[in-house]
DNA sequence: GCAAATTTGTCCGTATGTATC
DNA sequence: AGATACATACGGACAAATTTG
């Protein structure tokens, strides 16, 4: 159960990599020899500093990067714990992409989209066979929702819009698919702000794209779903070319 | 020209984040304040320290954070600097997370190599307008490189298979696509070699399959390329399924 | 080639904030 | 409320790597 002992002396010719790195390594070998999972508790940093043979700072910037990573879950004043190992890590990264670059910041967006449609548009031909009433019922809950919280607090219609894409995509019994397109999601409502990219100019035209996706699916009928996609994302690609065009 | 000043007093009543993140928070904002680029330098540790009002070891924690996303760059005993914005966070995190699943650890790499061939199978339908002989000819260097190198060193044979793959992708005009798809690829070979899982037992049939591929796109066959991919991906499959039985 | 200056890497000690019992 | 365990943060010191004169 203990945890890997560093070797005391590292490698004279070979370039040695920082200690933090070492210290990392030992810890996630740690959770994959012990086959822990996702909130199981992990040493304190004072037995990890003991076990690894390293001070304080190593074994914290150690855990920060796994951290960053969602390797690991620090909660303050309670522990550390194996993290959920989610996708916040990309979208992080792939939100601060997209404020940084320059010369063309619409581009990573609209690759972003496309890739999410891509996703969902390879669902048609899969829709006739696997797709139960019930999904259907809760993609018909998902636009429900839309349109009660239409008048009300707008914060939740972005919530359930992300849901409904999240379930479109789970039939396909591809976990990453879902992940990622929930990810892109994510990275896009971060993004797209700055950008005066406005995402949400006409609710009732995206509720209505929303039904006849639901409506085609219900149908079975993979061309009328195609078609559904294609008007669903056609005023996002408008709305990013007119951004571009500005910028 | 002066970094992001923290604010003296947090929020008293407010769930205050940790100081480390305000930290990050800040050199971020610098970056982007700045239009700093990949690769520009970014101030010492001591001037950030002073800018943003915090001791080394917090600075140091953000800087780690932000390494493991690529956002920022550290060369010991030279300086700290802007980040490639890669997807290396991407690769550890699902590769990590391909090592610990523990009940169904190949379902993983099945959807890993799912969503690379829904990307590849995505270019059939644009193979027939933009596809330039250059790009052609590139992907067939790719093919007699792995010919070649066969008898040699067959460490290169993989990353010639990645240069393959990333090629066949780039026509699309996503650059999302070519990194996932790239990222895809490294995660694979982290992973596959933990779960007996087999990567290259026949190379020869792997390189003949490339040929088809690229012969496919010399003619412009859409449905040609089509099958070729399936015959590609095929063995991929048929070994995940032979080692899901073994497992 | 050597030495000095600069910058990041690592360690230690201490104090503070937070959650649990 | 008090006590305990833990993570957070600070400051100083020295080691290691890189560049420059």
């Amino acid at each position: 159960m203990a945890v890997e002992q560093r070797a005391t002396v590292p490698e004279p010719k070979a370039a040695r990599q920082p200690l933090r790195q070492e210290v990392a390594d030992g810890i996630k070998s740690y959770i994959l020899r012990n086959k822990l999972r996702p909130g199981d508790p992990l040493p304190t940093e004072s037995a990890l500093c003991e076990a690894l043979g390293a001070s304080r700072s190593s074994v914290r910037e150690a855990i920060r990067v796994l951290t960053a990573l969602d390797i690991v879950e620090v909660r303050h004043g309670h522990g550390t714990y194996v993290g959920r190992l989610s996708m916040s890590a990309l979208v992080e990264s792939l939100a601060f992409r997209g404020l940084l670059s320059p010369d063309d910041d619409f581009q990573v967006l609209a690759d972003l989209v496309e890739v999410r449609e891509l996703f969902e548009r390879s669902m048609a031909e899969r829709l006739v066979h696997g797709l139960s009433e019930e999904q259907v019922e809760r993609l018909q809950g998902c636009v429900d929702a839309m349109r009660e919280g239409h008048a009300g607090e707008g914060n939740g219609f972005v919530d359930t819009d992300r849901a409904f894409h999240t379930l479109l995509v789970t039939p396909l019994g591809n976990d990453l698919i879902g992940q990622l397109s929930a990810a892109f999601w994510d990275v896009y409502v971060i993004v797209a702000p700055h950008l005066d990219v406005f995402t949400h100019e006409h609710e009732a035209a995206t509720i209505a794209s929303h039904q006849r996706i639901v409506d085609a699916v219900r149908a079975r009928d993979a061309a009328e779903f195609a078609a559904a996609l294609t008007e669903h994302y056609a005023p996002v690609r408008r709305r990013l070319a007119e951004a571009r065009a500005r910028g």
